[in-house]
DNA sequence: CCTGGCGATACCTTAAAACTATGGGTCGCG
DNA sequence: CGCGACCCATAGTTTTAAGGTATCGCCAGG
């Protein structure tokens, strides 16, 4: 069966009239005849009653014409709505952020996004960055606001930095550094650290490594958190320092203080995606992103 | 676009390789390619990324195979779906009849349906006799106890009687003839009657004009009723008498009381159904009547 | 009883689906 | 690094089946 034999079905039923129905067909009569006669006979069941000079459906018929009007809507429906998606008519983005470390960059791009392509439907999922890396390898997600460079087991992710932050320490309120207004990296050389878990924050220690070894120490670190609040309570109980991106200053926590590094030292902001990941969204979301980026610079 | 490109495209989308695909299809690969092709070019939108030696499904392609696979589901249930009802699997079977006047061959045929055709949907609706037959003219049911032969305004109506019925004399308690026993039809010549309204029971009127005619008269009706309750209102109030058939003695009513015939009188039971009604349950439906209705006699 | 309209049938034409053969590219393995 | 296996695309041919023409037979209405 062919959808043809259901367009051919019901122009007879509408008609009732093998003649006019292949006229409305742009077919010769036989032609259609024939191809309802297969149908029948496919299908093994007698849809139409021919009395001669007289075409009536019959009760299969009846029941078998709301059917075949049903697949037939859905096949246009269909072709229009994934003609509409490929012209970016309709659609939907699903971004991941990390509720606890967001910044300007992520609303911005959404408003304008949302200004060029009002009919996609953005859809916005709060997970760490390991979460947001598993959806993205997953498909889950188009795009992560991950923050951190994507670890290497996480295959086939590209990533792109859109923002170079100041790095900042973090410090107990009672700690000898609290009363500088400044730090130089090297002064944390004999500190103890704690730092974000492996398992929510893939990357960060590599991160960390890379940051102290600019003043050529490695830190040690003694205590890992999982999410951002816990570590500022590390931090407030002297379990020891850290260093984060400016941002975490809309995290204020009592018994900590955040003291900016000389020379300054910047840590990039990246944004993740599935590289296989072709959708059109998702490449005018990214542009958008770049775009805004630049600017803010 | 037919079937064939959907459950082609089902197919590569599935394997992700058109080699594979084909072979599944038992198709050679070249052709499945083309269909493809052919379909992506009639739609007008790539629904796969083929890089040289890998095939994977575009955002487009996604959405699309949703809907591919719901149509294709959708054809085939709609098939089996028809050929159930051809073998008499499922179906529906609208039967109305008329609550103020309903015997036993309603129940006793219902069941011994239902027994056979369990599969079978039976809805019952209360009529009017003037319903039952716009209904059965407008297909909206299949078969109506309507008790009175079709009207020769109700065109395409077959019908056929399964009873004849005892007619009873309906009087006013305090009637000069409720004092006997039983009434000779002769006896009603210089008497009024009542009787129900053509709007509700078209041909009543014939069938009281035929009955009394076997008396050599014709009934004086001052009053139509439009329900049977309201018929034996009228009677109770003295407004006049009636005929009715034996059953309405299942209607008793205060001032009101029944009176056989002599001799008896019997008149037709009917059912009714649109002569073009080829539904295999009502056929079938109506072989249970009969058969039933001549073991009752 | 004839005529017009309708569906079925027979036969032919044409379009398109399917096949074979083959090319060229990629990937993985030795 | 090169060879072979695999894979999709293309070209040309065959086959299938959809579509067309002519015509028949049959009922319905005049």
């Amino acid at each position: 069966m062919e959808l043809r034999h259901l367009r051919y079905f019901v122009a007879v039923a509408e008609e009732l009239n093998f003649t006019k129905a292949a006229a409305k067909l742009h077919l010769a009569q036989p032609s259609l005849t024939r191809q309802i006669h297969n149908l029948e006979e496919e299908i093994g069941v007698r849809l139409l009653n021919r009395s001669k000079s007289h075409v009536a459906l019959s009760e299969e018929g009846r029941s078998f014409l709301v059917d075949a009007r049903r697949i037939l809507a859905l096949a246009t429906e269909s072709i229009l709505a994934v003609q509409r998606l490929s012209r970016g008519e309709t659609g939907q983005l699903n971004i991941a952020y990390l509720s606890n470390f967001d910044f300007e960059l992520l609303p911005e791009t959404l408003k304008a996004f949302r200004q060029t392509f009002p009919h996609i439907a953005l859809n916005l999922f709060d997970m760490t960055p390991a979460e947001q890396f598993r959806a993205l390898e997953a498909r889950k997600i188009d795009l992560g606001f991950v923050g951190l460079r994507p670890p290497a087991t996480a295959v086939g992710l590209q990533w792109e930095s859109i923002a170079g932050h100041r790095t900042v320490v973090v410090l107990p309120t009672k700690h000898p550094l609290a009363s500088r207004r400044q730090v130089r990296l090297g002064d944390l050389e004999t500190m103890f650290f704690v730092g974000m878990s492996e398992k929510t924050h893939p990357g960060f220690r590599d991160w960390l490594n890379a940051t102290c070894q600019q003043a050529g120490f490695t830190p040690r670190v003694l205590q890992d958190a999982e999410l951002e609040p816990a570590l500022m309570i590390f931090v407030a109980e002297g379990l020891g320092v850290t260093l984060a991106r400016e941002h975490i200053k809309k995290l204020p926590h009592p018994g900590v203080v955040f003291r900016p590094l000389v020379p300054p030292v910047r840590s990039d902001y990246c944004i993740a995606w599935n590289q296989h990941n072709d959708s059109r969204a998702l490449r005018e979301y990214i542009e958008i992103v770049k775009r805004l980026a630049a600017f803010a610079h």
